[in-house]
DNA sequence: CTATATTTGCAACAATAGTGCAAAAACAAA
DNA sequence: TTTGTTTTTGCACTATTGTTGCAAATATAG
């Protein structure tokens, strides 16, 4: 793995997606981060977030691409089999960690990533 | 509903998502009608199409659009919790009817779309 | 403090999707 | 068949989102 430098901009965006409950987009980031830095370095310190395991990337039933802390995972083991709920009221995406679908192929498939969204009214919108 | 015209674009791209087995992108269409229309027409057919309920929109799990014939549903009853599988070979997404993915929900949450996917690779790539 | 590799900002580019409007085409009714 | 109405289409333009090359800035090891 490459050597990662402790920036300030990723700092910052980490700290953002580790406070936030819900996943967060690359806009709804720039928005947060009000011109800390341009937008090419969100995409850019979002794709080495991702790539070393730290953030999962979730395409939302939207087809736009939200990010969330890793939490159920460790360096080497990843499972981001888990639901995402979007409400589509508040536009919130929520890691449903502890919910994982099941399902069963053919043998002859094999599968090497998950997305599983769904999309409705959350809880706290209800 | 409105009214619908029997237009040559809506009637090839119906053709052409009835004869495929796979879904299709809006790229991979206006390819295929070479000319035939307007991008912009096969979008707002594709739009008409899917309000409709004729064919249904598929996020792949690379945030692509494509969509497929609506074969299990009937103009009232819709149920689109079928899984699709993606292959990183052929890049062919393939809807698997009576593969439906089985979740339990808090019931505060109230669902109304789902999207399943999953990438791998196919048996005829494998 | 210095050398080096990573990170950033900028400007430009690329891909994809949406909009307004006038012209064309489909369809129902005469 | 012709006419009138409404839907559909093409075009040009705009919007949005993501990518790239490169020089300047910055973090870190030694």
């Amino acid at each position: 793995m490459k050597h990662r430098r402790n920036t300030t901009a990723t700092a910052e965006i980490l700290n953002l997606l580790s406070q936030s409950k819900t996943a967060l987009s690359h806009a709804n980031i720039q928005q947060s981060l009000d011109g800390l830095c341009n937008r090419v370095t969100i995409y850019r310190v979002l794709d080495r977030l991702t790539e070393d395991g730290v953030v999962h990337k979730i395409v939302n039933i939207d087809g736009v691409v939200v990010y969330a802390i890793c939490h159920t995972c460790t360096s080497k083991e990843h499972h981001h089999n888990h639901l995402h709920f979007s409400c589509e009221k508040c536009h919130a995406v929520t890691c449903l960690d502890n919910i994982e679908p099941s399902f069963k192929l053919p043998k002859k498939y094999k599968v090497n990533h998950v997305n599983f969204t769904v999309s409705g009214i959350c809880p706290l919108c209800c």
